[in-house]
DNA sequence: ATCGTAGTTGACCGTACGGTCAAATGCAAG
DNA sequence: CTTGCATTTGACCGTACGGTCAACTACGAT
């Protein structure tokens, strides 16, 4: 089945063609056509694989977040380091790859789940509940890492879930500052106050 | 002069026709021919105004910004209430003003400002410097805040600059998750944790 | 009465957009 | 060797984009 083969490598190549483009631009911004002559590939070829630009974007945003889950995400939600620690680690995570980004591209380009969210989500309910669906799943890492260092007396009994998305919010709130001033120290210097958001349990 | 006023006239039913669209859609996505049709404007009248979309864009974030230097700001910076009450306030106020968009609208549209950064921050950097400076902006009025608390002995000593800066990106966070689920009820529930949020002085 | 100019008109520029299609090609299975 | 399907090709669709332009109008100032 070599066929295959090319096949799917002529998928993989338009997503890798389209990801630094959506991330780095905007979703309105970026062509199909100039993703297909970055890919070189026909636009028949395109549709062939994608049966329209949303159906792109939605493999696209798939794709960095397997990126983030089986990289930095899985490196800082790491069981072996202390709760807190681990949240310290993502912050970090987040800070030297759009450092690395900066270097190599001149420019820090955020979170491209935010970048997407806050672009296309009036416009769009599947992206926008594709974005949310991403969104969910890392506030329940933030969750139940909150919840062992509670179990582990770390940190003083709180709201789980609202603290939880309380710092998905905060860390997208600091990149967004971050690439509004084209420096990621903006992450740096801001990070770190993450463990100082506290939601009190209702009871 | 009534020539004057009706050409301000015209160049103000542009920008009040660009502004609901720029904010509910995106920078991209709306085209000067649409904006000139719902203002019952000719393109080339359109560019005897402004020089460029660029141009407009501009405009509508003046606008937008001193709608709200005017209105929420001004009323939540109300030297007569005790600072951290007025933190309180501008977050209702941002709820408030969802909740209504919302009801209006049918969506969250969110921060324009927040919107535009994501969008066209590494694409332009005048637009990017002209969203810079408001932030800047806010930033001052919450450190001013938290100065005033801090001398009042309402909240213990801290970094008030950056303690300031991590409120703002908080305050910008919230608003995107909460377009993320279409709800402003997000900026309810987690609003209120801004004043945990705490950067604590170098020295 | 005339001049200067701000404002307006509507056609027009080249380019790019997302998407479609019939025809060709490559290749594995029968 | 043929059938059948996945894949690829490249031309093509209508529409919209941001922006330009020469001509025209309206009107205040001299």
């Amino acid at each position: 089945m070599r066929g295959m083969q090319i096949a799917t490598d002529t998928r993989s190549r338009i997503i890798a063609a389209a990801k630094p483009r959506f991330h780095s631009r905007s979703y309105a911004n970026v062509g199909i056509q100039e993703i297909c002559e970055s890919a070189g590939v026909q636009k028949g070829s395109f549709y062939h694989f994608f049966p329209s630009k949303r159906d792109l974007v939605l493999a696209v945003i798939d794709e960095f977040a397997d990126e983030w889950a089986h990289g930095f995400v899985a490196e800082a939600f790491d069981p072996a380091l202390p709760p807190m620690e681990r949240i310290d680690y993502l912050v970090d995570a987040a800070y030297f790859w759009q450092k690395s980004i900066k270097q190599v591209h001149g420019r820090m380009l955020g979170c491209i789940f935010g970048n997407l969210t806050l672009e296309v989500s009036t416009q769009d309910d599947i992206l926008r509940a594709k974005l949310l669906a991403i969104f969910s799943r890392a506030k329940s890492r933030f969750k139940a890492t909150l919840e062992e260092a509670v179990a582990a007396g770390t940190i003083a009994p709180l709201d789980s879930d609202l603290t939880a998305e309380a710092m998905l919010a905060y860390l997208e709130g600091v990149i967004l500052l971050a690439k509004s001033q084209n420096d990621p120290e903006v992450i740096y210097r801001l990070g770190p106050a993450i463990k100082t958001l506290r939601v009190e349990t209702a009871g």
